[in-house]
DNA sequence: AGACCTAACAAGCGATCGTTTGCTGTGTAG
DNA sequence: CTACACAGCAAACGATCGCTTGTTAGGTCT
């Protein structure tokens, strides 16, 4: 016997081609958007021709949820690591939850960029469903660290939610790097929250 | 005599038909995006042929740019006017303006949307520094109203500006008509930030 | 009436788009 | 040595892209 499929994936698992190409789509599709990129693009990109991307993905719709699954399992995967090593703070969840969704989305991770849902928002129906779908796990692992805080009363877990998600997800329009790093200005953030602003 | 200058423009500056097409096309790069829109798409929408756009701009990223000044300028001028209401307490400007902001970016209005600058992002050099310049002035418009903030020391105005805006932005990813008003999200979302969250 | 301007239409340009098809070198298995 | 799957090349398909050019019906001015 021996059977093994010896080659064929890069000595264990990782079809070295393939993850170049999904690499560089990602990269076009977070600096151009998805129809401000063509296959030929990212053919050029990894030095193939446009065609032979079609022996790895069956159409660019396809590609992009490929980039989009992978995405969203790299920032959930850094996040659950973060939360883990944080201890049983809620806040201090929240905090290394926030710290690392940052990390993810504004260091040089070319897939992170591609989960926001401002990305989602233009496509048609079939494929914009699957990619909310495949978001919706992750942020709902959100609502999970929030159920357990303790917030004063009346106030809307959602709410917070989706304020704090916005506030760290719009840095991709403002982020310089070079400037703070991004843990630090995810936990200025929280701050902002925790603690009152108004002082009159 | 009589020299009035009669049709022309509707009745006074109006200009009906370049209108028709200002808003079609915002409509379509709001919904569609700029690169997944043609200018095929906007004629129809308006009912005109492909090439008499060009008639009244002279390419597509000239219709951009005018869309863009047109959405800035509404904003603007409701931010403005809303502020002006506001009477002389500074929370309360920043409230007004919030509320505008948002009433602005998720009412019926077809050109807003298009001034986020997520949308800005993936444009050339040219393109790009006009589009910014024109937001700029817009977004400075809040560092005003944080000037007057008596925050507690050593709060950053410009983190707080910024994770605001990113909250109210934000909205557009995730809002859905038929839940609360804007108005009424700005201010909730002002007071995550006023009242303190953290009771322990 | 004649000259002119406006706001389009009609048609098509070259370029680029996503995709398909047929083929070929290369490495592995029997 | 033969057989075959893999990974990609080469070339082109029809569709669509932004845009240009020439023309024309209708209004306005003198």
């Amino acid at each position: 016997m021996s059977s093994r499929n010896a080659k064929r994936k890069t000595a264990r698992g990782g079809d070295s081609r393939r993850d170049e190409l999904l690499e560089a789509a990602a990269r076009r599709f977070a600096t151009r958007g998805y129809e401000g990129t063509s296959i030929r693009d990212i053919a050029r990109d990894v030095g193939m021709l446009p065609g032979s991307i079609y022996y790895h993905f069956k159409s660019k719709e396809e590609l992009l949820v490929a980039v989009h699954e992978k995405g969203v399992q790299q920032v959930m995967e850094a996040v659950r690591k973060a939360v883990e090593g944080a201890g049983n703070d809620p806040w201090d969840c929240l905090t290394a939850a926030s710290e690392a969704h940052l990390e993810a989305l504004l260091g040089d991770n070319a897939f992170s960029p591609v989960v926001t849902p401002q990305f989602t928002k233009s496509f048609d129906e079939p494929l914009r469903s699957t990619l909310i779908s495949q978001r919706d796990e992750y942020e709902s692992y959100f609502v999970g660290l929030m159920k357990k805080l303790p917030l004063p009363t009346g106030t809307s877990r959602r709410l917070f939610r989706l304020s704090l998600l916005g506030s760290l997800n719009w840095t991709l329009t403002w982020y310089h790097p070079g400037g703070k790093k991004p843990a630090t200005l995810a936990r200025q953030m929280i701050d902002l929250y925790r603690k009152p602003l108004d002082v009159t």
